[in-house]
RNA sequence: UGGGGUAUAGCCAAGUUGGUAAGGCAGCGGGUUUUGAUCCCGUCAUUCCCAGGUUCGAGUCCUGGUACCCCAGCCA
């Protein structure tokens, strides 16, 4: 990503910068992505990945690629890969090889050994409802569990049974030898491991026991000589838990870091969802095509909607990391994706509505190739040609019979600029039994190629520009037109449901559309702006002799 | 209700020994323009959740409130 202008500072940055200036980690920044492959990576998991990525740049430092795939029932290979597709095209780039929790098993489960030899974990075999009985509330303290004081050796002998198989999934867990009176809940000698006899996606049969995320991470972290262990606000009260685990741990095992756990507020996007549970269920009852729907704040779904790593890497600068919660204007979003194409995408011209323009004094069968800039404000980007013939498609929004000035377009008897080609006048219309234009006549001025009309007759300034196809050399395509897919600013909190605000009017297909010949031969993923209407790019469903084309985002419009 | 957090413009967000409110998005007004785009210029918080207090001076310090978020999974 070589175009992030100057890097914004924030909190987190101050505090490595305080650290390295106290000499602190040796002088190294080491950060992590740490994703629980349970579901596709979407916009809020991309301000994760930039701020971690980035502030691994930054400094010069690392930044580890790490699944966090320690609940085996909920995941999979498939989203471990869609994972790491989307990390990689976003441009992150991480050091080593991709990790796993799970690699560290073995690991963790030597701490968990010397949690409970040192007197610091038991194994409790209450059942799941009386332990959460006696948990407690937030007034009412817990009440210690009357396994809590079992015997190392029995503790290590449960422990090993746990691990052998010999008991049920319920029966028995390793907790935390803590605090049940702990006002932070979480202290109240919380679960470092469960029985899940359930294969799992990169362990398979090895394990029966899996390790908490709370005891996990923590031991990862260090395994890993991470710094900085970045997550979000809801992990806060989870932090004294992730010091305690390493600080217990200290003296009974060795770790080349002791990182820190630092919190910032999660990216919400209004008219959005960031919940993978609300996504999925979009996915699964068929609301959206896939995950990487066009409409789907997923990665992947940015992706096939235009969107570039750089524009989300430009967004997630504008957004800013802090603490205080806060809900972004997806017009932001917008506008990052505007301002990279706006400057990298080529121009071309593409009618969405088609509406045949006949020109009369057009020499029959003449053809003329017109020359345009790839990229007006961008010489270097080239130029390409267009056929013009007496026959083009304009957009049927871009002509009326009558109309005010304040329309810049063609009206009937006036006249109107065909981009990068003449001026026309419109003369007749030609309406079908219903009275729909089907048919627009006109004349050409030869003498307005590049330059303005010169016997102007007192007639005022030209109305305006618009785009247009010749009819014997576009091409058919196919264009996508996309809304929001929701039409509350927050779909989370409907009480009805996301389903009950859905935009049913997310998606438009425009069958009929027609582009320059250039277009054509468009690859997949290649992005344009079709003039006067919005940044699109070709998708994947595209065909050799029928292109599709997703818009990203319209052009801003001021009128 | 116990604990932990957060409050600066319509939306993000700087502001770190108290010295007189950055920037971006959105909006508004104007200029340029063969894209109603881009670009350019201008405008947009007498005020920082509220109320007191300290001070020559407070978004920054003190006191007391208010609002919102997170925590009672053998999820992460």
């Amino acid at each position: 990503m070589s175009e992030r202008s100057e890097t914004p500072t924030h909190f987190i940055r101050q505090i490595i910068d305080r650290d390295l200036a106290e000499g602190k980690h040796d002088g190294k920044v080491v950060t992590r992505f740490p994703p629980e492959p349970n579901g596709y990576l979407h916009i809020g998991h991309a301000k994760s990945i930039c701020l971690n990525f980035g502030l691994a740049e930054q400094y010069a430092g690392a930044c580890n690629l790490r699944f966090d795939d320690t609940n085996p029932e909920k995941e999979s290979d498939e989203y471990v890969n869609s994972i790491r597709t989307d990390v990689e095209w976003l441009g992150g780039r991480w050091q080593g090889d991709v990790r796993f929790a799970s690699d560290y098993f073995e690991t963790i489960h030597d701490c968990a050994l010397a949690l409970i030899r040192a007197g610091h974990a038991y194994v409790d075999t209450q059942s799941p409802e009386q332990m959460a009985a006696n948990r407690g509330n937030f007034t009412t303290p817990g009440t210690d569990s009357p396994h809590r004081d079992r015997s190392v050796e029995e503790n290590l002998a449960l422990f090993a049974d746990m691990r052998a198989g010999k008991l049920d999934e319920g029966q028995a867990v390793l907790r935390a030898r803590i605090d049940m009176a702990s006002p932070n809940m979480n202290l109240r000698d919380p679960v470092l491991y469960r029985i899940r006899k359930a294969r799992h996606h990169h362990t398979g049969d090895t394990w029966c026991i899996y390790p908490m995320y709370d005891f996990t991470h923590p031991i990862s972290d260090a395994i890993e000589g991470i710094t900085h262990s970045l997550c979000t606000l809801e992990f806060e009260a989870h932090r004294p838990l992730y010091d305690w685990v390493l600080d217990t741990l200290t003296g009974l095992v060795d770790f080349p870091s002791r990182p820190r756990q630092y919190e910032f507020a999660r990216l919400n996007l209004n008219y959005t969802l960031t919940s993978k549970r609300k996504l999925k269920q979009l996915v699964d009852e068929g609301h959206v095509s896939g995950w990487d729907d066009p409409r789907m704040p997923t990665i992947s779904g940015l992706r096939r909607r235009g969107y570039t790593p750089a524009s989300i890497w430009r967004f997630c600068d504008m957004v800013g990391v802090a603490r205080a919660d806060s809900v972004v204007d997806v017009a932001m979003l917008e506008a990052a994706i505007r301002d990279d194409l706006n400057q990298h995408a080529p121009r071309a011209m593409c009618v969405l509505r088609p509406l045949k323009l006949v020109i009369e004094n057009w020499p029959a069968g003449q053809v003329e190739q017109l020359e345009a800039p790839q990229h007006p404000q961008n010489e270097a980007m080239g130029t390409r040609q267009i056929p013009m013939s007496g026959e083009v498609f304009i957009d049927r929004e871009d002509f009326l019979e009558e109309a005010n000035k304040k329309f810049k377009r063609l009206v009937l008897g006036d006249r109107v600029r065909l981009r990068y080609g003449y001026v026309v006048r419109a003369t007749d219309v030609i309406k079908d039994a219903q009275g729909e234009i089907v048919e627009v006549r006109c004349t050409y001025d030869p003498d307005t190629l590049g330059k303005n009309p010169e016997n102007d007759e007192g007639q005022g300034k030209l109305r305006g520009v618009i785009h247009w196809v010749s009819a014997t050399h576009g091409v058919p395509c196919e264009v996508r037109l996309y809304d929001r897919l929701f039409t509350s600013p927050s779909p989370e909190r409907e009480e009805a449901g996301v389903t009950a605000c859905l935009n049913p009017a997310s998606l438009t297909v425009l069958e009929g559309a027609v582009a320059e010949p250039a277009l054509g031969v468009a690859a997949v993923e290649s992005r344009f702006q079709f003039e006067r209407e919005g940044y699109f790019c070709v998708d994947r469903d595209s065909r050799p002799d029928r292109p599709v084309f997703n818009l990203t985002v319209g052009l801003r419009e001021s009128f």
